[in-house]
DNA sequence: CAGCATCCGATTAGATACTG
DNA sequence: CAGTATCTAATCGGATGCTG
């Protein structure tokens, strides 16, 4: 792969890692997907819940972009009060095997990484 | 699984799918391990050049980070000038097959979450 | 209940200047 | 060349108050 090519496939917007991270590498989108993914339809207050520290801001902005690119169907039941049902789409289940994938590695490997980063600060302490 | 231990799965730093957004989350890191995977050994200024638009300060956080979780090593060669060459450890070879999954799914399926994000404002701006 | 609007503090990242 | 240090601008996300 010649230089010339290398800069067009990793600069901009068609590089699609950097498609991929802009649209999941957020702070909470990966985790409902997956909470969708185990537990099937939840309503808001459930999945606020069931996540503990996410604020409600950040679940409506989340879950209104999820739906919005069509991972997520959100369903209305204009009761009083009002219930609203959220649920993967069948694009959004496709996206779960690759996330636990990376789940997978990353409870194989986790532990590792955190050791490796004390072993590192600890040498660089030792420097100072 | 029951409500109570749900509550313990997804909430705090044990839950590894929080750890694997938050060590692998940001801009750069993922972009970075691909790229070493696929070009191999290369310079710090090599890794700047190709990707184009990663600042001086973000490459070299971004590289003593993977350097310090063992991502990646670092080889420093005491000339003039100095020249210094990264390149991917074991640890981080191994999980560039899960990156590649996911790159793999943003291919197929980008186009489609672009357009309905289009549809989607459309209709949001017609109720207004 | 499930939101939206606004404000504001905290975190993040770019620009700039300097160095072994 | 490959950094470090500092300052500043932009972004993100939490808290609060209000609503159908």
């Amino acid at each position: 792969m010649s230089k010339k090519r290398l800069g067009n496939v990793w600069m901009g917007e068609t590089c699609p890692i950097r498609q991929v991270l802009d649209r999941f590498g957020d702070k909470w989108s990966i985790l409902i997907i997956e909470l969708l993914s185990q537990e099937g339809k939840l309503r808001f207050s459930e999945i606020a819940q069931t996540i503990g520290d996410i604020s409600q801001k950040m679940l409506t902005v989340t879950l209104r972009s999820l739906e919005s690119d069509g991972l997520v169907t959100r369903r209305f039941y204009p009761e009083i009060p009002p219930r609203v049902e959220y649920e993967l789409s069948d694009l959004g289940r496709s996206l779960v095997p690759h996330i636990e994938q990376l789940t997978g590695w990353g409870q194989a490997h986790m532990a590792t990484i955190m050791e490796n980063r004390r072993l590192f600060e600890a040498k660089r302490m030792e420097k100072n």
